[in-house]
DNA sequence: AGACTACCGAAACGTTTGTCCCATTAATGG
DNA sequence: CCATTAATGGGACAAACGTTTCGGTAGTCT
């Protein structure tokens, strides 16, 4: 929301500012594995970084600062979606790297941080949901192809199947916190696959003639024949 | 963890004590609606509760302990699964209740505090987990039933299907941050129920033969014929 | 009713956390 | 290479936090 990667208009973006925010924020990142979010201090990683306490201050204001400087920093690192050639294999992919954010030494305490950080903080929770929004719509692209490949029903909500593979595993992470595991991500996978195979990824209401809808009240089905 | 709300041996559960912890689990409540978790101070509790700061640190330690109690007292209030007669309405009802969890104004802020205090608080985070451990266990009951009834494949493990249904609204709140609704539940209905049908939340290896296990890669499949 | 004692509460205390001031450093532009 | 000035860094400062002490209050038991 600042200023922390480029300023605005006759700042200078020079060696040392970078070279400062480059140290903080992986000194931010080290304390994160250590001791988490909520042991995180500016104190403590002012020191760490070898630069003033002061200096973290005014650039960052604080913890909640700093976990989504390091979010926008990690959502300028992000990769395109997989494509393997088959659904399946794409979804068990972004499974995989759902699975490599929370479980992961270092990326996951970073994520887990932000996570702790976003409920305390609306910068934070910011950078929480551009991060997501933006990935999800990069994977939802992958549904979007087996679509076109006959894969799934047409009309099929790609960005909403790639949030029914996560939300079983960040489920276990933050609800009932208990470990999450590979078997965990294939089962999201297998059972996220059956849905959208069945047709309940499909958009309920298009409406286009507005003429007596249909309330599913009993199930959503799949109408492939429908012409997107 | 402590002694809040009944402690062991001679000591005396009497008036006093039990009007000094309502008082303060309910000042506690009302901080969270209006101030959140990250907000909410041990020093501001004891006025609010018009009782000793002491006490309040004595009893409960920090704040995380106060949410933790706060959630141990609602898990003592939580009510048994629905009984509609059909899956469905059972599923929906039990996604109708997440859903009041998350989005009502007290409830709700009790609930996500605890969220909140969990990824701090290794107390809160078991109070949080025992209640939800808890919570799908007795909603379980209602997908057993209607694997009897037959309305679901045989095997179809409840466990599962229940937190199918929780995940999507919980990784809204928590990760992607967005607003969550009525038709966000209904929908979470809708893909868990299609899943489960499809046999997606039978258990994948009963493993009674260690001989060349079958490796299922391509997608789980149910087995009606296994006798239960 | 009276003694016993578990529990509570007000205030003083040391520690930690965040802010401010001002001298110093080092990018930038000529 | 030098002047300019954005940005940094150390240290003093105020506020908030949590702890300790000790006197007071009120259940409990006989």
């Amino acid at each position: 929301m600042d200023q922390p990667s480029r300023s605005a208009g006759t700042v200078r973006p020079g060696g040392r500012t970078a070279r400062v925010r480059a140290a903080v924020l992986e000194a931010t990142q080290d304390e994160l594995v250590e001791r988490g979010f909520h042991g995180l201090t500016m104190d403590q990683v002012a020191a760490r970084a070898g630069v003033g306490k002061t200096t973290v201050y005014r650039r960052w204001g604080g913890t909640p600062g700093l976990v989504a400087d390091l979010m926008n920093e990690l959502a300028n690192q992000s990769s395109p979606h997989a494509d393997t050639g088959g659904i399946e294999g794409d979804l068990l992919a972004n499974a995989q790297s759902v699975l490599d954010a929370i479980t992961d030494g270092r990326l996951g305490a970073t994520f887990q941080a932000v996570i702790a950080a976003a409920t305390a903080d609306e910068q934070a929770a910011a950078a929480l949901r551009t991060f997501y929004l933006r990935r999800i719509e990069e994977w939802a692209k992958a549904v979007d192809l087996a679509v076109e490949r006959g894969e799934l029903p047409r009309g099929t909500d790609g960005g909403e199947v790639i949030r029914a593979i996560s939300a079983p595993l960040y489920y276990r992470l933050v609800v009932t916190r208990e470990p999450v595991t590979r078997e965990d991500a294939e089962r999201s996978v297998a059972r996220a696959l059956a849905a959208a195979r069945a047709g309940a990824f499909v958009a309920a209401e298009p409406a286009p003639a507005p003429r007596a809808r249909p309330r599913a009240h009993k199930a959503v089905r799949a109408h492939p024949e429908r012409q997107g």
